[in-house]
DNA sequence: CAATCAGGGTGACAAATGTCACCGCCAGGT
DNA sequence: ACCTGGCGGTGACATTTGTCACCCTGATTG
């Protein structure tokens, strides 16, 4: 079982890091939005997605999940590995937003697979030097653009993302991603819809790009 | 020589590591205002501070430079590292703000260390996460708080940084940092010198907390 | 059906930030 | 001494974003 998720899943892991992984792991599953991760929380093991989505996000102050990236199967969360390494604790928070299966890893094993699997070691560094990737472009956003272009990015992100042009999603909850207020996003949203971006509906929001 | 710079910036490296970088760096001094690394560069080898400071910034649409942390001796820059083994180019500007220098390793290297040296598996990781977390803390800044409290804390960590309550820098450096302009931040220093927080002269801020 | 509630629209206003224009001051160079 | 350029102060104004109040509509539930 966990074999055949490695199989599809982490492709590049050369077949004795299979074997290894496979006698040590085991499978956990986390319905929609059950939370993964806290801030502040420490790990004791390392997790590789293989179904499903989770969201990582900064809380606010006044209880914002300010949206930073999406973890998918083939993905690990590269603070797990790092934290877990370090036995120290997280400043992130992650949480399901579909029904979602890991294979969590034991932090013991880390050492052991880092020296002794080279395709692991680069699995490690890849998974880091990615989301090192997507924190920057989310600072280019906040940094430099007005909340116009940052909607505009997220919409297309989350249809790129969700492989549907029908986003089952609340203008609150989009407010919250980006650290706004619902108003300003209902504004930003109907001059999308008078451009011919999209079509807003009860409930979801239709992109027509 | 290189030795005597891993010994006293680098102390955690096993001895044996520190042999055998000395075997194979070299090191490299860069000038005030030099930049080391520019938007789409590829890297052929990995950077070590040892002494001096470096800026790492994000360029934005107009020349800005937006500030993101300071590697300092005994840093590490990650990215080198992580592009370096990935051959991949980076997406950030570095520039010494001092005169500095660097161990440079070759990143053949890069393999071998990971694999043989502890200590230095787990300066990669320790690095990588360090940096992770400022960003995120760069996040939290630019997501929730407003311009004034983001001013505060860049005036607070540039004297802990530098070591100096005279902090040396124009009204337009600082907007420059920040992402804001130069008129913004003249108004908000001045609101802080009337709180008592510090005391504006020409061409450097006498900061009083 | 009536009551309730979540999602969403809207206008008025406030606050924060960006922009423009223009000024004065000081330091360095000639 | 004079010019010039960089630094910084300032008022007026535009724009963006946040906030408040209130309404409407459709879905759900008792």
């Amino acid at each position: 079982m966990i074999k055949e998720y490695l199989k599809h899943k982490f492709k590049n892991f050369e077949p004795a890091l299979m074997e290894k992984i496979e006698q040590n792991a085991s499978i956990k599953e986390f319905e929609p939005d059950e939370i993964l991760m806290t801030t502040g929380q420490y790990f004791r093991s390392t997790m590789l997605v293989v179904e499903g989505r989770i969201k990582l996000y900064r809380e606010g102050p006044e209880g914002g999940e300010f949206f930073m990236y999406y973890l998918e199967p083939g993905n690990a969360c590269a603070l797990s590995m790092i934290c877990a390494a370090k036995k120290e604790a997280s400043e992130i928070m992650a949480k399901a937003v579909e029904k979602t299966k890991v294979i969590t890893l034991p932090i013991e094993l880390m050492d052991d697979l880092m020296r002794n699997y080279k395709t692991w070691y680069y699995f490690v560094l890849e998974t880091y030097r990615s989301r090192y990737e997507e924190l920057l472009v989310v600072i280019d956003h906040i940094a430099f653009k007005g909340m116009d272009e940052r909607l505009d990015f997220y919409l297309r992100n989350q249809v790129m993302k969700l492989q549907t042009k029908e986003l089952k999603i609340t203008h609150s909850e989009i407010a919250s991603d980006l650290s706004s207020s619902r108003e300003v996003i209902s504004r930003l949203l109907k001059k999308m819809e008078q451009k011919g971006d999209l079509l807003l509906h009860r409930n979801y929001i239709e992109w027509l790009r």
